[in-house]
DNA sequence: TGCGTCATGTCAGCATTCTGACATACAGTG
DNA sequence: CACTGTATGTCAGAATGCTGACATGACGCA
């Protein structure tokens, strides 16, 4: 029973599902009277600090398949909140941007996710955020780097 | 666009699924091989370090429904893994233990997955280690008493 | 010009996990 | 003993995200 090294009460993997699982569901908490899931206001925030993204590239950002981007758009697109223009500039990829509905709700999320943010931030010395997101950052590159590309999504993104 | 205080670069909640994203891509290339899954093997892992456990005790430990534990724990039985004590001791609750076949996958699947986070700790400092855990545990709780109680399951841990 | 490659959008099917619901077994109370 | 409450196991359906596949448009190259 003395395995390797898998101290449940100490592992940083366990700690980590733990501190996102429970900010996942802060956010849907405050997200849900708004009408959006979690994955819908990553689009939309992406979205209005990228205006003209694709979808694909869109998926990227936020770690998705371009699949799943797709249905997640179609349902945004529908309820009017961001619209995608008619004419391919370059190749198939067609600009999104979000419509003033769509900013005025992102607005509105925007506020409510910071808040449920900075109450997450605010259970630690302000002093350790700046270097916890160093570490959190070194976390995600040593693994992605092992795993060869394409890790979060099928692709690397493109920047 | 000068919200609140989304500034995606320096976001903990887009740092925190940064790392568990990778993590858990990461977790599967390696527990692949052996045909588990990672909640898979967050199941056979509790279970090693706890026999004896019920189905509902086990998904409140791996933050799932008990519904989806039952699916999976149904999975692991048809292959052997583990066994579920025919005879329920006091109330429905039967209680589930590990077959030695089970037992050796999963000392595989340990030694494998404690590779991976060995390799995601050694990206930073270890005198930070602790402190970071310390952090991710006090997000975690502050995030859970905001939202009311049964925050990351249906219920709260027994203990 | 024609062909191979790549990125994108889109459709279909599958897997996983959730919510909702129901039956059962125990504990507590009258 | 009967009634209520709680915990558990289980089934059914919906939501979400994935893999696989295909068509299309742009680009590089012979």
């Amino acid at each position: 029973m003395t395995q390797p090294g898998i101290d449940v009460t100490r592992s940083v993997g366990l700690a980590l599902k733990r501190a996102v699982t429970s900010l996942r569901t802060a956010m849907d908490d405050v997200l849900r009277p708004l009408g959006l899931t979690v994955s819908q206001y990553a689009c939309l925030e992406q979205l209005a600090q990228r205006p003209g993204l694709s979808a694909a590239a869109l998926a990227r950002l936020t770690f998705v398949t371009r699949q799943s981007a797709h249905t997640l758009l179609q349902g945004l697109e529908e309820r009017g909140l961001l619209e995608r223009s008619a004419d391919p500039p370059s190749g198939r990829a067609l600009p999104l941007q979000l419509t003033s509905t769509g900013a005025a709700l992102l607005r509105s999320a925007s506020t409510a996710v910071a808040a449920v943010e900075t109450h997450m931030v605010s259970a630690i010395d302000a002093n350790r955020v700046d270097q916890l997101l160093v570490d959190l950052d070194a976390f995600a590159s040593a693994l992605d780097q092992e795993a060869g590309p394409a890790s979060g999504a099928q692709d690397e993104l493109p920047q």
